[in-house]
DNA sequence: TATTCTCTAACT
DNA sequence: GTTAGAGAATAT
């Protein structure tokens, strides 16, 4: 034997792992086919071919494969030469990647089973409690899983127990592997052969004479079949007759009708192309042809138009062109699950030709779309999808649009890959020779930067669709409100009047508050206690819906205290506001209004968020208060006026984008105010009504914000001038992170000098039991960006060599912003 | 990352 | 003596 293979398999382990193979499987084997492997003692895991080759390992012996899983290649080369990329610019290995990309349901593990070995006579007064347990078990049931056994002995450990059966030679132990995907089957029903003749019919529906229910559902069904001429659901069948299955049932146990099923697809598309696309204004035909041109010399346009200036029209354009040619279209949103409004437009236009894929999705529903991309089918011209839809197996990408290029949500913080969508997505493109598009109404500092260095292409859309006017922006002074006695609650004067104009006149309100609960620190009136989370270093949250304590970090809650921990007095007082005050607030000061709430604590289950958008579009709802939630590319028409409530929690954000995010974030609120004909309103509540970044959001100045914003980069010395890498170190151990933390940093500093800042504890340093230490790299624009991360790996590799330090964990973020 | 191994403290 | 739990080692 001298043929082996590569695998990739789902670990965060940066090896190949290398298996032998016959020369037979050599030949069929391609890269992105799977295989299962045995991985360990005892399991089998499922890798992914990455190269076969005729070179043995030198350390180790190989082993052989288990089974080959795949006839054709599940991942194209394309995808592995993506995810390679994504795996060395983002610091972490193939395999994570790939347990990223692949639907759950691909990636199959084995599982212990346990059988009687029949060949073997066993004396009763051979065997322990334990044993004989297990034993009598399986005379009642041919062969049982760990868990059971769990189960049946009620201990956890039981492996030991298992291992001395199997060397008695009482048991057998088997793994199995399962494919997780089921097709879906829909179960149809048809006359039973017998009884297709005429003659025979007639004898069918004499004997029926007798069975009335039964004979009405064979003439529901001929008449079913007559009109619509289509194979007939069972569950169809059932409804249209008013019978019950159970009548259905019979006559298939008559022989009398027949069921037979057909696979179907989970996810179909069930509606009518109601809308063929919109003729274009002069700007927006304008904007397509200055993005052709840009398109002829660049590979990535960034395209900044305001908010309401018709940019779907324009993507619908582009997308329409590219069909035309025969490439299919990927389009990024920051989260697929906050745009239903958006999906549903793209699908009157373009119907089953779209594909949508995101993290609420099943397993089985992502294999469906999975398959459907790689086979290049009609109904994945179009991909929508959010940041995890950059690793499907796309064949022929022609362009790649990233709608809202600037949200944060694109860049993935927790599991490795720690990789940004929107830089992803220009790596993708470029494999494919494909173009980017970035849209945006409030481009990110990097890529505007990017595209006035000239690396990306710029049109800019100055117009709201219909030349609606931008909402005027009003800033409220809380101060001065204060101070005159101005205030009801959290609201200004200003703001109940509006409120109140707004809401005569029949429109809706918005008002944004980017906090939820009710308050995110209760305090005792006396001695100043204020009750923390246990497992984390912050204070709890007091939510009022269930009368609970909350942990935002680790999910910790407890019932809301009755008394002060500390003293045991009963007054507690609460401090600073969250949604659920201001909602409350809105019921005492509107009672006859209807109000609603949009947070993570209502938008729970996978359609609670349309739900709620859908009653406020039917008008249900005249006042939303929302997180920043509200901000995601929602298009209500209603609504006149947006209420922010306290500006300054977003300004004083400890961290270097803080002032471009309260920009960001600010012009998106209002871009939700006054989106048809009549102008909208916008209220800033602030202390600091002076403030640059304020001043900017009312005079809509993107321009001056963003050289303001530049000049501070540079003289700071943070992106886009300069990179940043982030090490964050983890322990349960305070002084272990300090040490640990301490000498990581000494290292980098040989190297780097004084571009390494920190270490340094986060504002929340201990989150989880877990005290975590950040360490930051700056990257000058000249320093080779791969050079460096060499340099941290070698220096990570002597970390890992230290005994003490091998319990701490590292992660690398690269771009961490 | 997931599993298995090894050690220790606390139990019957 | 047994067992649960924690920490460390290891995977081709």
């Amino acid at each position: 034997m001298t043929d082996f293979v590569d695998v990739i398999l789902p670990i965060p382990l940066q090896k190949a792992f290398t298996y032998y193979i016959t020369e037979a499987e050599a030949s069929f084997l391609k890269p992105g086919m799977r295989v299962a492997v045995p991985f360990g003692k005892s399991k089998i895991y499922t890798a992914l071919v990455y190269k076969t080759h005729k070179t043995p390992p030198t350390v180790y012996e190989a082993k052989t494969i288990h089974q080959i899983l795949d006839k054709e290649p599940l991942v194209t080369n394309k995808q592995i030469q993506h995810w390679q990329w994504i795996a060395s610019y983002y610091m972490c290995s193939l395999g994570e990647v790939m347990r990223a990309a692949m639907p759950n349901a691909f990636i199959l593990e084995s599982e212990t089973i346990i059988s009687r070995n029949e060949n073997q006579q066993v004396l009763d007064s051979d065997l322990k409690d334990d044993e004989f347990l297990i034993y009598e078990a399986l005379h009642h049931q041919s062969s049982l899983k760990v868990a059971d056994i769990v189960s049946i002995l009620d201990k956890k450990r039981v492996l030991p127990i298992l291992n001395g059966l199997v060397e008695k030679g009482v048991i057998k132990l088997q793994e199995e592997i399962y494919e997780k995907y089921t097709p879906k089957l829909v179960r149809y029903v048809r006359l039973h052969v017998n009884h297709k003749s005429e003659e025979k019919l007639q004898e069918l529906l004499e004997i029926l004479n007798r069975a009335k229910k039964q004979r009405e559902v064979v003439l529901t069904l001929f008449q079913m079949e007559a009109t619509s001429k289509k194979p007939v659901k069972l569950s169809e069948l059932v409804a249209q007759s008013g019978a019950s299955v159970a009548v259905v049932k019979t006559l298939i146990d008559k022989n009398i009708l027949e069921d037979y099923h057909i696979q179907t697809d989970r996810v179909l598309f069930e509606g009518d192309l109601t809308s063929t696309s919109k003729q274009l204004n002069t700007f927006q035909t304008k904007a397509i042809d200055e993005i052709t041109l840009q398109f002829k010399e660049k590979s990535v346009v960034l395209l900044h138009g305001v908010t309401s200036s018709g940019k779907t029209e324009i993507y619908i354009k582009l997308i329409e062109q590219q069909l035309a040619i025969g490439k299919q279209v990927l389009y990024l949103l920051p989260e697929i699950a906050l745009t239903t409004q958006l999906v549903s437009r793209l699908q009157d236009y373009f119907g089953e030709q779209v594909t949508v894929f995101h993290s609420r999705y099943s397993g089985n529903e992502r294999v469906e779309a999975w398959n459907n991309i790689l086979e290049n089918s009609s109904k994945a011209q179009i991909v929508i999808g959010a940041r995890s839809a950059l690793l499907l197996p796309f064949k022929t990408l022609g362009l790649i649009i990233v709608d809202e290029e600037h949200e944060q949500s694109y860049k993935q913080f927790d599991p490795a890959p720690r990789y940004h969508a929107r830089d992803a997505a220009i790596v993708l493109a470029n494999i494919f020779n494909a173009k980017t598009l970035l849209g945006t109404a409030t481009p990110s500092l990097e890529s505007y930067y990017n595209a006035s260095e000239g690396k990306y292409g710029l049109v800019e859309l100055n117009q709201r669709y219909n030349n609606v006017l931008m909402p005027e922006i009003e800033l409220v002074d809380l101060a001065d409100k204060y101070k005159r006695k101005r205030m009801k609650g959290h609201f200004s004067d200003r703001l109940i009047e509006e409120m109140t104009e707004a809401l005569a006149e029949g429109f809706q309100v918005i008002l944004f508050q980017n906090r939820r609960g009710f308050s995110p620190i209760v305090e005792c009136t006396t001695c100043g206690h204020s009750p923390q989370c246990p497992n984390c270093d912050v204070s709890l949250t007091y939510h009022q819906y269930r009368d609970q304590l909350r942990c935002h970090y680790c999910g910790y809650n407890s019932a809301m205290l009755k008394s002060c921990q500390a003293c045991g007095n009963v007054a507690l007082d609460t401090k600073g506001f969250g949604t659920e005050q201001i909602e409350e607030e809105v019921k005492t000061l509107f009672p006859d209004n209807s109000v609603a709430r949009m947070d993570l604590d209502t938008t729970r289950g996978k359609y609670g968020f349309e739900k709620l958008i859908t009653r406020f579009e039917q008008k249900e709802i005249d006042i939303l208060v929302g997180t920043q939630m509200l901000t995601k590319g929602l298009d209500f028409r209603f609504v006149k006026l947006v209420g922010i409530l306290n500006a300054d929690n977003l300004l004083n954000f400890p961290d270097f984008r803080a002032h471009e995010r309260s920009y960001q974030l600010m012009a998106q609120v209002s871009g939700r105010a006054g989106r048809t004909d009549l102008r909208g309103k916008v209220l800033i509540q602030t202390y600091n009504p002076h403030h640059n970044i304020l001043q900017q959001v009312s005079t809509n100045s993107y321009y001056e914000m963003y050289k303001e914003q530049l000049n501070d980069r540079y003289n700071y010395k943070y992106p886009p001038v300069f990179r940043l890498i982030k090490i964050t170190l983890k322990h349960k151990d305070y002084n272990r992170v300090n040490i640990a933390a301490d000498w990581y940093a000494k290292s980098l500093r040989q190297l780097f000098k004084s571009n390494v800042l920190g270490p340094e504890f986060p504002p929340v340093s201990r989150i989880r039991n877990l005290y975590h230490k950040n360490i930051l790299i700056k990257i000058p624009p000249k320093q080779s960006l791969a050079k460096t991360k060499e340099a941290i790996l070698k220096i990570d590799n002597s970390f890992m060599s230290v005994k003490d330090f091998r319990s701490v964990r590292v992660i690398i973020n690269v771009d961490n912003y």
